[in-house]
DNA sequence: GCGCTAATTGCAATATTGTTGCATTTAATT
DNA sequence: AATTAAATGCAACAATATTGCAATTAGCGC
């Protein structure tokens, strides 16, 4: 919730502005990655207007307290689901509905750093995004072939 | 080898022009991830000049052809040192020095798959981008530490 | 080698995306 | 309500990417 976020951001000292809460409510009720001028977009619709630069500023502030992610594959911006603490994350992306789900995963991880160390390589970050079909555009798809 | 590359150009129907020559001359000597801009400016040091939509033209082309791959972390451009036939590939990029290494690894991907499957997600690529130190520069690290 | 033709490139113009410095405004605090 | 550091808005600009069309060129047959 947006409440979440707020606090999130005044428990570290930063300020619950105007312009951060209507790109938490975007982010908030949006499943689908979106890009900074989306997001100016999206609000001028509303009536609500913000600075481009100020978008970026503010994308670049949640990103570095966890409280959204930007999709390497796009370069779009989601909220955060998961709390840092759950181990390393992971997206998927649906090619169809665009909507894209986070998960947590010690093993996998473990996995891939390994095939990594294996080879050599000290691994700091390790990107990982599915694109292909989620469960419901999948079936939406079956239903069409017949 | 550029020459490799050339003859599967030619094999599918594509024209070896001096333009791809050149494009496929930086890509293969260069072991970072190359922006359009930058391979214009690397060409352009040696007195060719090349139009940038060209370039633009002829990366999308050789990614088509798998010739090329664009990495999604920085968006830069790397020469395919594997063929398609190996399985997935995965690459991992140095944050000291640049550099990139390609692998593939069938068993890794299994285990991807298999987790975005249990997750109801029907895969169609996997995006995996390993960022670190590669082994030179982890030991080059060690040596200063001390 | 010469001409032919489709493919490719170059150019100009434009669109989109991202960045910087500085003046103005605002949230939080007293 | 006044204070002040933080945050925003604005203007200007830089970098990156795309489109349509005219000019050039690689590969082909002769």
């Amino acid at each position: 919730m947006v409440e979440n976020s707020i606090r999130s951001l005044q428990a570290r000292g930063y300020k619950a502005t105007r312009p951060r809460k209507l790109v938490l409510e975007v982010l908030e009720e949006t499943e689908k990655p979106l890009s900074p001028y989306d997001i100016q977009g999206i609000l001028l619709a509303r009536g609500k207007h913000l600075n481009h630069v100020t978008i970026y500023r503010i994308l670049d502030l949640f990103c570095s307290l966890n409280l959204a992610h930007k999709m390497l594959s796009s370069g779009g911006f989601v909220k955060c689901s998961l709390n840092d603490a759950e181990g390393c994350h992971r997206f998927m992306v649906c090619q169809d509905c665009g909507a894209i789900q986070e998960f947590a995963d010690e093993g996998l991880c473990q996995g891939e750093n390994e095939f990594a160390r294996n080879r050599g390589f000290h691994t700091q970050y390790h990107i990982s995004e599915f694109s292909g079909l989620c469960s419901h555009c999948y079936r939406k798809q079956l239903q069409l072939a017949k």
